[in-house]
DNA sequence: CATTAAGTTGCAATGAGATTGCGTTTTTAT
DNA sequence: ATAAAAACGCAATCTCATTGCAACTTAATG
């Protein structure tokens, strides 16, 4: 539980109860969760709650959000080196069979040159298909 | 607007003057538009009937529709030799300052290699930034 | 230790966008 | 001309995101 506290203080993130709850949860997914998801993992928990903490675990660079497409964001807790932000990401995956999204932290997404005048600032590419696991 | 009756016919959409008017209004765009901007642009169209002529023209492959981040789809007509579907698709842009959303029908989305197992069918690319019309 | 300010939580409510049901109108086919 | 099929318009619903506010907790200060 240190591990969890020390992980929230770096981020200026204040540890408070329901903090490691849901940053310990989100330790524990395999693929991206939405608010949803993660409301489910609880007994008890107020969406308010768990959706402001995800936005403060977001400002703060303890996760970045993914939009996959379903409509409902998705959370992913960034892994070390995760460069979320403001720069270019790495690539999301979603699954059409188990409907999972998935970080694929180790592919960069590739720079494409722009037409003239267009300046990029982020870039954001979903790759939708079968994922290893259904495959 | 005969050419615009014949583009519905040949993607098997009958024409009537509802659709015919979409048709046009799309045409007459620069960016990608929402359900919204769509409906501002008629003096008086019901909202329903104007999302289910995008479903309809999206289904019949004469618009695609684009996820920008600002939680609206958009939606753009399809280029001649538009690539919407099943592959891959070409890229958006985002104008983070004008908040337009265009398509850049000639740039490709690179193909990523992705990890063991994984099976790529779609793949969306979207940039975010400054517009050659804002720089 | 007591007090106060700041931050956090829970509950209710609202807002935007997407989507459906259904009766009416329009179009197509016979 | 008429029946069947498709499209339209209006009301209503649904999901997800977001805000307001009062109660509660934590941190800081005297």
């Amino acid at each position: 539980m240190k591990k969890l506290e020390n992980k929230l203080e770096q981020n200026k993130v204040r540890p408070t109860a329901m903090r490691l709850l849901v940053l310990k949860a989100l330790q524990n997914q395999k693929a991206a969760v939405s608010l949803q998801d993660l409301e489910m993992t609880f007994e008890k928990a107020d969406r308010v709650t768990l959706y402001r903490t995800l936005k403060t675990f977001q400002d703060k660079g303890l996760v970045h959000s993914i939009e996959d497409g379903t409509g409902a964001t998705k959370y992913a807790l960034c892994q070390d080196g995760c460069e979320c932000a403001p720069e270019d990401m790495h690539v999301h995956f979603f699954c059409n069979s188990c409907n999972d999204t998935f970080c694929l932290p180790k592919l960069k997404i590739p720079s494409v040159s722009l037409p003239q005048g267009f300046i990029p600032v982020e870039t954001n590419l979903l790759v939708k298909g079968i994922c290893a696991n259904c495959s």
